[in-house]
RNA sequence: GGAGAGGUGGCUGAGUGGUCGAAAGCGACGGAUUGCUAAUCCGUUAUAGGGCAGGUAACUCCCUAUCGAGGGUUCGAAUCCCUCCCUCUCCGCCA
């Protein structure tokens, strides 16, 4: 959600930043400022009818303390002028709740600012490549897809998923399962050597959680719901991560907060339907390693650039080549000011694919999800910047591995960072 | 699932209709005292919105709201009534 200051103070350079992203806002704003004006006049004269019930109701308690008779006409008059008042009261309380209300349902519907550094473009195509690292391997062989070779390999069986479940899931078999729980753990140490506070949560959250990070009230229909219950099953460690401080206060030198989560994700993919149909990219459940921070408003570049480099570091560690890309305005998600996506490259595809978005919100889902601090000696709050990205989605990763560490027999080598954990060299059959 | 208890400021915890945004204690901060520490004393110590109030500003002042949420009674509600949510304890069941 936007600071609602930025309406009075420059709606036209507010228009002008959000219409980078394609699409024009000016009509919204327009609207957003009169209503924001209206309430708050609004809100003023509502505030000075409470100000005399208060009043009155003062005058009556006071002469009643110094005895005067319940039933003295002075009292009556008092009485009789609350009584007059209070249709005003709800009237102008109706109104200003109104007005209020209509404001509070249009202004979540504006996506965040875009920053400065913030290439302008239309869509992915004006994105901007900022490093490739690695070299994607040379085969003397045609690459085979990651499905192909996992079930070759014993690894993973989509149709006994498909029948315990539905499409788009998998169950991992053997070695399979042995290296998706290596990878997480590989991943957890690594983040945990750079200072990051694992936390496992809940994977069940409530609506307001699911508000709180903007996954609520847009896109409902991407979410599994426990209706029953008010719970939502988790589309990204996100969630419960970054509401673990929801309505709190914190203190600046509490700042920066660096967790690292693993849980598994659910989503349903809607409008989705033809892609990717096939193998770990697109699954209703997957695992993710996400990194999540909060910091102080001056910081979130910097530690937006470290949070990039830690969710690399993974990729580099396991000797998979990748590039970073920055999304231009046009490409970047709602509520992120700036976003860098990391690619895998897939040899099976011949392209790199998304394997980790890292975004700075700024203060946008702070304000949502109510996420302040306070330095002691400043007056009232700030909300804090939150920042997230996966580090990385494990399933995408596991694909990755088999692809560009696959043999001609149809053997996949291990990655050297991940012999420890799955004490083995080679996966085959 | 059955029975009960309870939700008050950073925390503990008083408050059952009238200057209660809320006693007291703890903690924190500022000051005094002190060779240092401790102790003691004094003071400060919620958040949000609004203001056509003052200041370049940091900020100050005023008004309003908030004692789990929403509604009701009343001139007036933390306090009474209703609905909902949540937490805790005991029993049962269960991983």
């Amino acid at each position: 959600m936007l600071d609602p200051k930025l309406l009075r103070d420059d709606p036209a350079k507010l228009i002008e930043r959000l219409n980078t992203r394609g699409g024009d806002f000016a009509e919204v704003i327009e609207q957003l400022v009169a209503l924001d004006a209206q309430r708050r006049a609004s809100q003023t004269e509502f505030n000075r009818a409470q100000a005399e019930g208060n009043q009155i109701g003062k005058q009556v308690g006071e002469r009643l303390r110094r005895g005067t008779d319940a039933g003295d006409p002075e009292v009556f008059a008092l009485k009789q002028r609350g009584i007059d008042l209070k249709a005003t009261l709800a009237q102008l309380q109706d109104q200003e709740r109104e007005l209020a209300e209509r404001f509070a349902a249009l202004l979540p519907t504006l996506p965040n600012v875009p920053r400065p550094e913030v290439p302008i473009g239309k869509d992915e195509n004006e994105n901007r490549e900022m490093r490739l690292w690695g070299t994607p391997p040379v085969f003397d062989f045609e690459p085979v897809a990651h499905w192909d070779l996992g079930e070759r390999l014993g690894l993973m069986n989509f149709a006994r998923a498909t029948l315990v479940a539905q499409a788009r899931f998998v169950t991992l078999v053997g070695d399979g399962a042995l290296l998706e729980r290596a990878l997480i753990a590989f991943m957890l140490d690594r983040h945990r050597a750079h200072g990051y506070l694992e936390i496992l949560p809940p994977y069940l959250v409530n609506t307001a959680s699911m508000t709180g990070t903007g996954q609520l009230p847009k896109f409902a229909e991407d979410s599994f719901r426990c209706r029953d219950d008010d719970l939502w099953l988790i589309p990204t460690a996100e969630v419960p991560v970054t509401n673990l401080y929801r309505d709190e206060i914190l203190t600046d030198t509490q700042l920066p907060i660096y967790h690292c989560a693993f849980t598994p994700c659910f989503r349903r993919e809607a409008g989705s339907y033809g892609r990717d149909t096939r193998g770990l990219i697109r699954l209703h459940q997957f695992h993710k390693v996400e990194l999540v921070k909060f910091c102080r408003p001056e910081h979130s570049s910097a530690e937006h650039e470290k949070l990039v480099a830690d969710a690399e570091d993974v990729l580099q560690q396991l000797e998979l080549p990748y590039r970073v890309i920055e999304l231009c305005t046009g490409d970047l998600g709602f509520a992120a000011a700036r976003c860098f996506d990391l690619e895998v490259w897939l040899p099976s595809q011949n392209r790199y694919r998304e394997i980790s978005s890292c975004s700075n919100f700024a203060d946008f889902q702070a304000r949502r999800a109510n996420l302040r601090f306070k330095a002691p000696d400043k007056k009232g709050t700030e909300f804090v910047h939150t920042l997230n990205g996966s580090g990385l989605a494990v399933g995408r990763t596991f694909a990755a591995i088999l692809e560009n560490y696959q043999n001609r027999d149809g053997t996949v080598r291990v990655p050297e960072a991940l012999k420890p954990y799955v004490r083995k060299d080679v996966l085959s059959r």
